[in-house]
Order: structure tokens, then sequence, then C-alpha cells
DNA sequence: GTGGTCCATCGTAGAGGAACGATGAAGTCG
DNA sequence: CGACTTCATCGTTCCTCTACGATGGACCAC
């Protein structure tokens, strides 16, 4: 059953549409906001999440071939969003699946939104 | 000359209503949203364009008693956002007066929405 | 003019980001 | 088992960011 089926692997469950109740303001959003930032701060980045979006299920090195960039350097653009929690990454037999975040893309809008 | 500079005029005039037409995704929209998020990318100027926002007229140096910095350090912030768009400073006799781009912020939120 | 305020810029030091190739762990297939 | 694929991590180089004090320009009051 695995054989280059795009969007057909549900690694990525439905996330439960839980509302988030923290501020848009203060010292912790302003760290928040400027973590999530950050993250989006570089093209390849910004492309990446793009690309995690449209393909709605998780998709795992495809990423490098639609990037002009080194795998080892889109793997560190990885962790970077991984790290700010924009996207999740499962293991997957000898791949690894990515998958966006939906509540920290929220979260953002709602940052940015509560300028 | 100019001479009709007023203390109580706000040096931010009513920017005017006009529609963003720009799309919000490929290679360029990519490339501005990694420009302002990178301005935000940092706590320091994130609580700079809040305050901007707050006291919705435009003020100088009053940021740099907001903020725990070296007047050097906030004015080198300044530029960074000012580099990116995303607010604008006017000389005002011997003082800056510095305030929100809002088709800066107009223009963010929608390529953060059009994630 | 002199002096004082406000602010940008310079110079500098240290921390972190971005890019790559090389290496190796984990997993799959024959 | 052994060969191959997929991906993370390491080590390196170069460049940018962040912070500061010091300097100097522009402006106002006197």
């Amino acid at each position: 059953m695995k054989s280059t089926a795009q969007a057909s692997e549900p690694c990525c469950p439905p996330a439960k549409e839980q509302a988030d109740l923290r501020p848009v303001e203060g010292d912790e959003a302003d760290e928040e906001l400027a973590t999530l930032a950050k993250a989006l701060a570089h093209p390849a980045r910004v492309k990446i999440v793009r690309i995690l979006i449209r393909k709605n299920a998780c998709i795992c090195g495809d990423i490098v071939d639609e990037l002009p960039l080194a795998q080892s350097t889109v793997s560190q653009h990885l962790k970077v969003l991984k790290d700010a929690g924009l996207i999740r990454g499962d293991v997957d037999g000898p791949r690894v699946c990515y998958c966006i975040e939906p509540h920290a893309l929220r979260r953002l809008r709602a940052l940015v939104g509560g300028l």
C-alpha cells in the first residue's frame, strides 16, 4: 500500500477545531508572533508551507524536487518550520510525511489580525 | 516653505483606502511575505509596531523609552521596519515622526490570510 | 553665534542563519 | 544478507542580525 499514491495517505488526521483562547497581545504574544514570523522569513519556507497546504495530504521529499535547493538545505528549512510549530513530520516507513499544523496557521492569522 | 506643520497635526494623514490588487500567491508574493515576516521576526519590532498602532498618531523617540534597548538599537529596528515598508518616518523639526503604513499592514494580513 | 536635544549612522564584537557536500541511521526490497 | 532509498545531522564557509557606545548632523531656543 505504499506506492506513490498522493493525497491518499492520511498521516495528518483532521485536527480538531478547538478555539485558541490565548491573547493576541502582550509580551508572550509578541514573542510568539516573532517566532512564527521568523519561521516564514525566508522565501523557501514560505514555498514549503504553500506546498504543504496545496497538497493538503502530506508529502515527504517531493518538496526537495520542487525547490532549487540541496536536500540538506531543505531538511534544515523543514526543521525550522517544525521547531516553530508550523508543520509536523511523521515517520512513515523510510519516508517522512510532513504536513501543516492547522492550529498554528490559525494562530498566526489571529496574531497578525490582532495587529 | 513648509511652515504649516503644527504640533497637533498628525503627520500620518488618513491613507487612501485603495485596494491592493496584487496576487497573494506566486513567487513575488512569496518574496513579499518573507520580507514582511522578516521585519516582524524580532520581538522588539513587534512591540514597535504595536506601539505605533496604539498611539495611532505618530511618535518619535518615545519608543526608545518604552523599550529596554539603546537608542541606536531602536533606530536600527526602525530602519528595518521602514525598509520593509511597514512604517514611515517623517522629519518634524528636530524629531522624526514614525507611523504605521496601513496598506502594508493590510497587505500582510492578505498574504497571511492567503495561506 | 553657543548650547542642548533628537536622531541616524559608523564601527565592532558576538551570535545565528543559509548554503553545500559528506556521512550515517532507519527502513524496504530482492 | 546485501543493495538501495530516504532523510537527518555534521562540519564548514560565508553572510546577516543584534547589540552597544561613540560620533556627528540637523534643528530649536536663547
